[in-house]
DNA sequence: CCTAACCAGTTGCAATTTGCAAGCAGTTGA
DNA sequence: TCAACTGCTTGCAAATTGCAACTGGTTAGG
């Protein structure tokens, strides 16, 4: 009943690798917050990296156990289960601003995948806890009303990738 | 040739997740960062979690040939072997501050364990960059002269782990 | 000099996890 | 009615992990 039982130690670095330390875990995070990916197959099809379907099932289920994500129906199709960010979740966005940044400094990253990292890390804390607002209103449901004069990161973010992939379309390979 | 080339994506998230995503590789790193571990033994007996000793040699060979780390001769033993953070391990004292963040929230963490990050999310960036200025005079070797007014990170994370420990040593358990 | 402890790993093996391809029952839209 | 789509599941080979024992060499103390 100790808060350390059945982990390896009551580390936070060592509790987050126990949920996170896998080859899939984290990417099926970002591609849910930065991707808009809400359902099964929207994850698996398309995936940059090509997960398969039982790793996808068995981690959408762990994630979901561990209280990372929920589960429901979609209203609109018998079948179809939206999976949705959790508080939890939502705060792994400054995790996620520093891993991406430090990537894009130091790995052999594409131009089109960073970018968005890049401008993420330049927004600071201040932009992270915008897209964790926008993250809120759309996963928890919560009716928090935009500041009208700001443009949603998201946007930004989607904006910045497209530029970079016209320009390199225009020019590069 | 190309930045994607043997990679799953040229994403910084998924490069990282490459390096670092894996139930061990990220504890070794924060053993050496935060406790201080040089050498194969220390790293292998001191464990909190228990590493096996083919886990550690396999890792920390990885870790080498991904220029996480740099492996030298100790010249007081002949069979010791130090083990160095790089500039880039180092870098990655912000992710580690935001994961042990994370961890500390949402986490069943004990206190002793968790206080150092604790303090560490609260001295912010800029004892992060004070941290990776000692770091890099202990494994990189630069004769950086710390501000004389200031008190060592490390001396602080010591300080108020110790102080936790022997709170808990008087009262509880 | 002898010996026990210490050094960085290695080896063998069983158990678990991963990755791939194919398949499944039910649902939906045309 | 039927093809395409829904979230998975299954079977199986390959790779990885975890455990315990062991190795060849080094060093400090008596």
């Amino acid at each position: 009943m100790d808060a350390v039982s059945d982990h390896r130690s009551g580390c936070p670095i060592n509790l987050t690798v126990e949920i996170l330390g896998d080859k899939w875990s984290l990417l099926i995070l970002r591609d849910m917050m930065f991707g808009n990916r809400r359902h099964f197959r929207d994850l698996l099809t398309h995936s940059q990296e090509g997960i398969a379907s039982n790793i996808l099932a068995d981690r959408l289920k762990r994630l979901v156990e561990q209280g990372m994500l929920t589960k429901a129906d979609d209203p609109t199709h018998k079948q179809k289960a939206i999976y949705s960010l959790t508080e939890r979740s939502i705060e792994l966005v400054p995790v996620f601003a520093q891993i991406g940044a430090w990537g894009s400094k130091w790995l052999p990253v594409s131009e089109e995948l960073s970018i968005r990292a890049i401008l993420l890390e330049q927004g600071g804390p201040k932009m992270w806890e915008q897209f964790m607002r926008e993250l809120r209103r759309s996963h928890l449901g919560e009716h928090v009303y935009a500041d009208p004069g700001e443009v949603p990161v998201w946007m930004q973010l989607k904006a910045a990738y497209e530029e970079v992939v016209a320009r390199r379309g225009r020019s590069g390979a």
